[in-house]
RNA sequence: GCUGCCGUAGCUCAGGGGUAGAGCACUCCCUUGGUAAGGGAGAGGUCGUGAGUUCAAAUCUCACCGGCAGCACCA
């Protein structure tokens, strides 16, 4: 006699078992259409689950954004019910949504084409069209085993076989397609809708496991109506047009060439703009305490032994040969050198916090896979930082530096990070008391700085714990580009001492630290933040005076002549040009600010101002124009 | 590094066993025109590199290099 609590308070009392899709026709015939999946005492449930005992109901319908996740899970089961039929060879492995869609991992040993997308993707509608009934069935753990063992499915029995012996698992059925999988499920393949699409076929390792059978992994997206799914598409193609490998070249930013794969040439603009935010950065941390040093590139291998980096890293890493027959390694980066620097000369606890920080250019053989325009590359500078501290000093340093932190993205516009908290790796040094120290502390400062973080298990650095501040760029990567660490171990394997107050020699904290990470990701990242449509203090030209005619050039050349005593970067259009012609010239390579002058404003000392992306001008005199410009160009921190 | 796809002018791309094409960009000439493309002419490529097949290779085959997507990696 299960008594139903619905989400309105309001309860429905039924004599026997009943099932969500029941009580869903109960209350009314849209909503029995519209259910999709339905959430019993909070955990989620098909609509033909049985309820035996009074509970609360809650029904999510098609269009409720959380029935989003199990339209995609049941767009990969039917991907793979449709690769099944035309390719009955292929062995299906593991199929889940995710944050854009869906994916499917086939084992198969012919690979899939563009051309088998689009008969998978046509099968797949007929499917849906089929209104197969989707239907749950519970089997033991051995009976499943013995299942795919019969079948002849080495992934599926693996998988199977991972589960506890005697357990109940479920299955799917929808057609002739059979799958494990815990479900919830929509009623039948119908309710899915059409709103879906194959993205793309990439190789994927099973299980994750780099030694491991390299499957074939047909990516999907899927939404509640094509009306969403066609804005989704639209928005990789916006996307696209912003991506920074392509800004790069049409703003003539930087170049990659083939003759140093990984390593950025920067064009005058691109490093223009990198200056801006390195000189921006060095008077942050001008002010916030920090002592800018540079260490050498080339350091003998010996000290990358002792610091554990050589064995760990060795395979990425450049080395040179010297003529006396050392090894010299190009630094992947910072930390041993700022510890050399710490070093020189005897450390008092009065000395503590001791901020070193460097523009540290580093190297590390990234495999080629994993090179990405600027954002990932083999040569990069890091904004790092080393805080030699004692133990107690590691909260206050802490919360200083989340502070700064958020303060440098607030002034680039990322007001949204996530922040992930990686705790000790399985190979790791240090001992594990020291480990627990690291990690208690770390804990201990986030709780400070009132942090919201997610655990990230086993992922920290082999030297200690640390904090990863993430932010996503425009196509939905994340980049990981802050970092706080928490080591114990360095200062032990490198022999950094202080002079405590009691006169006895301790071994001093290290916080790594970056907030950008490298300036080439960080870069990166803002010219699709900004579509390369930077801010005026960022942007690489930030004026543009152009003349109408001719008659106009020397009051024009006056014009720019005044833009550059104020400060501002800014470039002189003379050519016989009409002006429409250099407005979209100039908009098109996104200056922010165009002075337009002909015979009317050098008559009147004036200055018409068109705005990038603006379509009005405005006519200032000559000093208002410019003195307005010269404020609005000043860095969020006020410049030096 | 792995799987798949790709590599023709600065860019976007067409072509395809008989020694190269378009649009835009570029150069020059004409045009001095008030806010997103004036007109004309011209220049520009050993078709990623190397080998093989062939009378003949940019085109077919193989290897290498590089790029793209995803996976794995990321001190």
């Amino acid at each position: 006699m299960p008594a139903i609590t619905l989400p309105d308070g309001s309860v429905r009392s039924y004599d026997a078992p009943v099932t969500p899709a029941a009580v869903a026709a109960d209350i009314g015939p849209g909503l029995a259409k519209a259910a999709f999946v339905a959430e019993v005492d909070g955990a989620l449930v098909d609509l033909n689950h049985e309820i035996s005992q009074d509970a609360a109901l809650g029904l999510i319908t098609r269009n409720d954004p959380r029935a989003l996740e199990h339209i995609r899970h049941d767009c990969a089961h039917v991907l793979a019910e449709a690769v099944l039929e035309l390719y009955p060879e292929a062995q299906v492995t593991i199929g889940p949504s995710i944050e854009t869609g869906f994916y499917y991992d086939f084992y198969r040993e012919q690979p899939f084409t563009p051309d088998d997308l689009e008969k998978i993707e046509a099968r797949m509608h007929e499917i849906v069209d089929r209104d197969e009934e989707i239907t749950r069935e519970e089997w033991t753990r051995d009976q499943a085993v013995a299942h795919y063992k019969a079948t002849n499915e080495p992934f599926k029995v693996e998988l199977t076989e991972a589960i506890p012996a005697g357990e109940t698992i479920s299955f799917y059925r929808q057609g002739g397609f059979l799958d494990l999988c815990r479900g919830p499920h929509g009623p039948s393949t119908k309710t899915i809708g059409h709103a879906f699409k194959l993205m793309r076929v990439a190789g994927a390792y099973w299980r994750g496991d780099s030694n491991r059978e390299v499957l074939q992994r047909i990516y999907g997206t899927a939404f509640g109506d094509e009306k969403a799914l066609k804005a989704h598409l639209t928005m990789l193609e916006e996307a696209e047009k912003r991506d920074h490998r392509r800004l790069g070249r049409e703003l003539d930013l930087f170049h990659i060439q083939e003759e140093a794969v990984g390593s950025v040439f920067w064009h005058p603009h691109g490093w223009t703009l990198y200056r801006e935010i390195e000189q921006y950065i060095r008077r942050r941390l001008d002010a916030g305490g920090y002592q800018e040093i540079k260490t050498p590139q080339l350091i003998d291998r010996s000290l990358w032994e002792a610091s554990g980096h050589w064995e760990k890293f060795r395979e990425h890493m450049f080395t040179a040969d010297s003529e006396d027959d050392r090894v010299l390694a190009l630094k992947p980066m910072n930390c041993p050198g700022h510890v050399q620097v710490y070093k020189q000369g005897v450390k008092s606890y009065r000395d503590l916090p001791l901020r070193l920080a460097e523009f540290g250019s580093c190297h590390r053989n990234e495999p080629s896979g994993a090179l990405h325009g600027i954002m990932r590359v083999r040569g990069f500078t890091q904004d790092d930082a080393h805080i030699f501290c004692t133990e107690d000093q590691i909260t206050e340093e802490s919360i200083w530096f989340c502070d700064l932190l958020k303060s440098i993205y607030a002034d680039f516009g990322f007001e949204d990070i996530r922040i992930k908290f990686s705790d000790r790796p399985e190979v790791r040094a240090g001992e594990d008391a020291v480990w627990d120290r690291a990690e208690a502390a770390l804990d201990e400062a986030c709780k400070a700085a009132g942090l919201d973080t997610s655990l990230n298990p086993g992922e920290g650095a082999f030297y200690g714990p640390k904090l990863e501040f993430v932010l996503r760029d425009a196509i939905g990567r994340d980049w990981q580009c802050g970092t706080l660490q928490v080591d114990f171990v360095l200062p032990d394997r490198l022999d950094a001492t202080y002079v405590a107050e009691s006169g006895e020699r301790k071994r001093p904290v290290m916080l790594h630290r970056a907030i950008l990470g490298s300036m080439e990701r960080w870069i990166g990242i803002l010219i699709e933040q900004y579509a390369g449509r930077f801010p005026l203090w960022l942007a690489p030209v930030q004026v543009v005076v152009a003349t109408i005619t001719n008659d106009a050039d020397g009051y024009a050349r006056e014009v720019a002549a005044a833009c550059k005593a104020a400060g501002l970067r800014v470039a002189l259009d003379l050519r016989n040009e009409k002006i429409n012609y250099k407005v979209r010239e100039h908009s098109e390579a996104k200056v922010p600010a165009l002075l337009v002058v002909g015979a009317r404003e050098a008559d009147g000392r004036n200055v018409a101002l068109r705005r990038l992306g603006g379509k009005a001008q405005e006519i200032l005199a000559l000093d208002d124009a410019v003195h307005r410009l010269k404020t609005e160009a000043l860095p969020p921190d006020g410049g030096a």
